[in-house]
DNA sequence: AACTGGCAGGCCCGG
DNA sequence: CCTGCCAGTT
């Protein structure tokens, strides 16, 4: 195993433990009692229970800070794991900080799937792979999987390759393969029809005669099981040289399973293992650290039960419940005194998270000054809800209702799912209010980024056929379906990859028409490009160019004419400018592939916008929690799936989202909302009644008593269209609440009446900028404060569609757009 | 081969 | 409301 020859001098071991032991520790300074003690017992197994806001995270980076000075251990014998991207920044960020030096020798602290891969890489042989394996996002993989199920012909519309890849996964979550997989879970019978090896052998040939293990599960008379699928699938990922997700950790888990030489080895590497948000593992991570740990067992994970929110993923909050019975002798810590929010945001997440019965069970207390009660609004409508937030975080910039001033940056939206976050971003733009979405729909996810992404990839390991499939027509090549077939055929009868059965194609002639021309421009180009690569004149980015330019790439969007198009270009620029950060493409690749986040750091203070599960670990003096209705939050379908559990994992949401409040925590719920498109009508979410009615302060809606703020009513927005199954449940949770047993309520109620639901309200504003809009017309040149210019592609009631060079397409309230000309300079 | 319009189904959450 | 798929055209 030579490659652990250069472990020792494995990315710079520049930190000088010895140096540090000579000084005191301040790192230690201000730690409580408990806090102090997670930090010092080092050996052995630690758990620390540690509630929101109770400085774990401190204690984590105190913890290793100590194990370096201490010369307990160098910066690359540590293993320290952790779940998000951000999470590992932060942790590194920390520990560079206390040491007063940046932590760049710590190569093992990073999330499961990063340590994994780095793994992977130097055993990918023992898995049946190739070191420069691909890494499948999960469009790759249902790609993959839909070409299996068409080879088997099973019924794509009775079990969506969506649905497959979940089942997968949760098997991989378990650490189960092919021959792992209990027989109870194969039970159903999955193929549509019967086969006979002739029927399906030209389709699938590939597939079964190539696997390893699985070359007669599916020929002959039988129905395909999930199982033999799931090998089959297994199978063509190991010919495509590629892995998805769980594989990273199913493969390594595997391998130290398999080969003992190698689990000893990194047993005895890591000296010291640290686990962050540890009830978020799954069966497969807990393995795999279990396995990591079984020599020394110094391991200290650090969790809360009341934090556990990915269940739906196969974490497994059993995993921190078993954690004394695994690790005999464990010391547990409890983390309890919060020092971030104040004594009612904290009060209204106990009493939230009291509702839940399978808990650890936890007191979480402070010394904080009392504080903003946790204030509680109801709105007409979802679009209402965002302006009333807009105005709301416009106010508290300059101070509003005694409080003090805060900066945008101290001010998030926590929603339940990134669907919500549009009408934010609608609002935020028509106001120009800036903002960031945090992993919203991400850029690295955008077609055009995936197509030359592919483009990359395939420049890099011209075998990766995934690649190929994407961009072979595009742009459009006049290679289609049946071009594409006979691409396929050849490959696969020469055992090749698909751009080797390209240029076969090619010589052979047997692509005809105007397609044969391109293709063999594509083949050469590809080849280029590929010697390009070993240039040392050339950077990646004058490459990547290339790549772009001469594949015809950059002309295909130049040349559309969609209002889209120069919004992609952008993109495409950024993409290209972002490459700038690496060595060569290849590393690029990597870190998209792992690291698909896309943090701008474009300067200026912003309002964030992001998901409770995004939000997990954040902290703000102000947060805002729209959206708390039945069926939106808790999800209707998370109860649906998975009943209490389920209800229980939404109220651990609910407890993570106000305990990321510092100062300021506003809850709100609409009346109606729309629903792919249609209006719906919302009750309250069952979580409202929850909250403790003496720390919660109810804010009137606007549009009640003439919209004054400062009214002193206790009067709540309710879902203004009454069905009377809901009366008597209402007036109940009205004695309970005192929320909806009130004028403003039944003000509401009649308002109803004379207000379809179906009918948008309309403002004084859209009077006026109806008037406003009328003085533009389509295809005019114009000008917005934040976007810059543009050109109106349309017209829509109030707005005005327009395609800005810089800021892709926006609908934008006219009275914020002037006249190209009229701009002064 | 490429484009079109109609239509079904989906919108939970992430590495 | 959005996207992806299908059938039918050009």
């Amino acid at each position: 195993m030579s490659s652990f020859d250069d472990m020792d001098a494995f990315e710079g071991a520049s930190l000088s433990a010895r140096a540090m032991a000579a000084r005191p520790a301040p790192y230690l300074d201000g730690l409580n009692p408990a806090q102090r003690q997670a930090v010092e017992t080092l050996d052995g197994p630690v758990l620390m229970l540690a509630g929101a806001g109770t400085g774990k995270t401190r204690a984590l980076t105190a913890r290793i800070v100590h194990l370096l000075s201490t010369g307990r251990a160098r910066p690359n014998e540590i293993l320290a794991v952790t779940f998000t991207n951000k999470a590992a920044r932060e942790m590194k960020n920390r520990v560079g900080q206390m040491l007063g030096q940046p932590a760049e020798g710590m190569p093992w602290l990073g999330t499961f799937h990063a340590i994994c891969v780095k793994l992977l890489r130097r055993h990918a042989e023992l898995a049946g792979l190739k070191s420069n394996f691909t890494i499948l996002d999960t469009d790759d993989q249902k790609r993959t999987l839909k070409q299996l199920l068409q080879a088997y012909e099973i019924d794509e519309k009775r079990h969506p390759p969506r649905a497959i890849a979940s089942l997968f996964d949760r098997w991989k979550n378990n650490a189960w393969t092919p021959d792992r997989v209990p027989a109870k879970e194969d039970s159903e019978l999955w193929g549509e029809r019967l086969y006979s090896s002739q029927e399906i052998s030209s389709a699938t040939r590939s597939y079964e005669f190539r696997s390893r293990n699985w070359e007669s599960g599916a020929v002959g008379r039988r129905l395909v099981t999930a199982v033999e699928l799931y090998g089959m699938y297994q199978a063509r990922l190991k010919e495509l040289n590629a892995c998805d997700f769980g594989d990273l950790l199913l493969h390594m888990v595997t391998i130290f399973r398999n080969y003992p030489d190698v689990l000893e080895k990194y047993q005895r590497w890591f000296r010291y293992i640290l686990v962050d948000e540890y009830q978020d593992t799954n069966v497969a991570q807990y393995l795999w650290l279990r396995l990591l740990a079984q020599g020394h067992r110094n391991i200290c994970c650090v969790g809360d039960d009341d934090q556990s929110i990915y269940g739906w993923r196969g974490a497994e909050v059993g995993n921190i419940l078993r954690f004394e019975k695994d690790f005999e002798g464990a010391h547990v810590v409890r983390l309890e005194q919060n020092y971030r929010s104040t004594p009612h945001i904290l009060a209204a997440a106990s009493n939230v998270i009291r509702g839940n019965e399978s808990r650890l069970g936890k007191e979480l207390w402070t010394d904080a000054a009392e504080g903003e009660k946790v204030r509680l609004i109801g709105h007409w409508d979802g679009e209402e809800e965002a302006r009333w937030i807009g105005e709301e975080i416009e106010s508290m910039q300059n101070g509003t209702r005694g409080m003090r001033p805060f900066s945008l940056d101290d001010m998030a939206i926590l929603v339940r799912a990134s669907h919500q976050m549009r009408a934010f971003e609608d609002r935020f733009l028509t106001i120009g209010l800036p903002y960031r979405v945090i992993g919203g729909p991400r850029f690295y996810e955008r077609m055009e980024i995936r197509d030359a992404m592919a483009y990359f990839r395939l420049v890099v390991s011209p075998a990766d056929d995934l690649a190929f499939e994407r961009v072979v027509n595009t742009p459009k090549r006049g290679l289609g379906d049946k071009a594409q077939q006979t691409i396929q055929r050849i490959a696969r009868d020469n055992g090749v990859s698909l751009l080797d059965g390209a240029a076969l194609a090619v010589e052979q002639g047997a692509i005809k028409g105007k397609g044969a021309a391109a293709l063999r421009e594509l083949v050469a180009g590809l080849a280029r490009w590929g010697r390009m690569t070993g240039d040392k004149d050339l950077s990646h980015m004058e490459l990547a160019e290339i790549v772009l330019d001469e594949s015809g790439y950059t002309a295909m969007w130049q040349n559309d004419k969609t209002p889209e198009a120069p919004g992609r270009l952008e993109n495409l620029k950024e993409l290209v400018k972002a490459l700038e950060g690496f060595e060569n493409l290849q590393g690029f690749l990597e870190h998209v592939s792992l690291v698909m986040d896309n943090e701008s750091d474009e300067a200026g203070a912003k309002v964030s916008i992001m998901t409770l599960h995004a939000a997990k670990g954040l902290e703000f003096p102000v947060v805002f929690l729209p959206g708390w209705e039945d069926g939106l939050f808790p999800s209707q379908r998370s109860m649906d799936e998975s009943g209490v559990k389920g209800l229980e994992e939404e109220r651990r949401l609910a407890y993570v989202g106000i305990t990321r409040a510092e100062e300021v925590c506003t809850i709100s719920f609409a009346g109606n909302r729309r629903v792919f498109g249609q209006w719906q009508s919302q009750m309250p979410s069952r979580f409202v009644d929850e909250l403790p009615a003496d720390h919660v302060e109810v804010l009137t809606p606007p549009g009640l008593y003439g919209g004054g703020y400062g009214a002193s009513g206790m009067a709540a927005g309710a879902s203004p269209v009454m069905r009377t199954a809901a009366e008597s449940d209402l007036q109940d949770k009205a004695s309970r609440a005192d929320v909806y047993n009130s004028p403003g309520w039944r003000r509401l109620q009649e308002r109803s009446a004379q207000r379809p639901v179906s009918q948008p309200r309309e403002s004084r504003h859209q009077v006026i900028d109806l008037e406003a809009v009328s003085a533009f017309s389509v295809g005019e040149r114009v000008f917005h404060q934040k976007f810059g210019y543009g050109a109106v592609a349309g017209i829509e009631g109030d707005k005005l569609e327009i395609a800005f060079e810089k800021a892709g397409t926006k609908k934008v309230v006219a009275r914020f757009v002037t006249a190209a000309d009229d701009v002064p300079f």
